[in-house]
DNA sequence: CGATTCTTTGAAAACAGTCAATCTGTGTGG
DNA sequence: CCACACAGATTGACTGTTTTCAAAGAATCG
């Protein structure tokens, strides 16, 4: 599942073939379990995760037992607690696996090694990094200004592959609202 | 003011003299007057802004003409749309002045050239675009998990110099809830 | 002081959450 | 292959929270 990562990197940037094979041969090939956890809450988060194949969230839990998604992450997409990475403390995160999942580590170490020697691949992350900020932004902006319903809807156009994939009560939780909402909002979608 | 930007660079990284005087040279003094627009929707965003002086707001007016505010900036905080900003298309973001403010422009061309040019400066940018990118993270955690009372709470311990300089309204509308469900929080707040 | 803007309050309506029960589909072991 | 268990989704009744609209009360600025 490696050479999803490598045709990943060559769409993003015109990698030379030994530029491939350095960051390729940097990167730590993991499987994930479904349920399993890749990251639990009060451990250091020292890797950046790419996703071969599969699917995880990102969550906490809160003092009532409820989870709360913050980010889902399917093939291509990276996933990790950026915050733990940078600070070396514990991470209040959990990132589980939700289907049987691959995923391509790069080590912190490996990662700023590469940033420093490879500037297309310095770039690169760069510019995901801007992307990331982005959407978070579109995402903050949809909790002040929509509807309930109106979040679902953004959520279907925005990411209509996920919408298939995921048990509701999750994009319920990512939505910020309960998963008998959700059940209710879907069918008054159904009877317009 | 100009002198605030050169002190906040100081403090980000060990630039030499000579580098901090290409990058202050590069900037461009506005004065912004309180309800005056920095930019407006549908106009292309081609500057980052930092601000020396005052306050400024970015939000967006829906359909019924309710504005919801995105983000604040105060002296040493970023401003601007990085979406028009890469993309070249008009923003759907509008920025205003809270108080009569000052910013320090740098143009996308000075932005870019010092970016090559200077890599301190490259690294200082990047720096503070994955803080922009923990903090909205944050944010979205708290729209998610938070009730009401809980988003004020958390706001007033997050931002306590935001918390006195704002209008409750337009406190209210950054937590995504209306200005008498504020005032309601407050009131409650202040009989415990 | 007067005008304007911001905040507070009240009452009703709309909306979302909670809890408990039922329904549905999937997969497993006998 | 069937029966059962299990997880996820739906529904109903009820509760609690937030919005809406309208009006009154502070605060601020020229």
């Amino acid at each position: 599942m490696i050479a999803v990562f490598k045709e990943y990197l060559k769409e993003k940037a015109n990698y030379t073939e030994q530029e491939l094979d350095i960051i390729v041969a940097a990167a730590v090939i993991r499987k994930v379990r479904r349920r399993q956890y890749l990251l639990q809450q009060g451990d250091v988060w020292k890797h950046n995760a790419f996703v071969t194949k599969g699917c995880l969230r990102t969550y906490t839990v809160d003092e009532k037992g409820a989870e709360h998604i913050i980010n889902f992450a399917v093939e291509n997409w990276w996933i990790g607690d950026r915050e733990s990475l940078r600070t070396g403390e514990p991470s209040i995160y959990n990132i589980d696996a939700i289907e049987d999942t691959e995923v391509a580590l790069l080590s912190k170490e490996a990662y700023d090694t590469l940033c420093v020697e490879i500037s297309a691949f310095n770039d690169m992350v760069n510019a995901i990094l801007e992307k990331s900020f982005r959407v978070s932004q579109h995402r903050i902006h949809t909790f002040i200004s929509l509807t309930a319903e109106e979040k679902y809807r953004n959520f279907l156009e925005r990411l209509p592959h996920l919408a298939t994939r995921l048990p509701q009560s999750m994009i319920a939780s990512y939505l910020g609202m309960t998963a008998e909402t959700l059940s209710r909002i879907r069918k008054l979608i159904v009877h317009k």
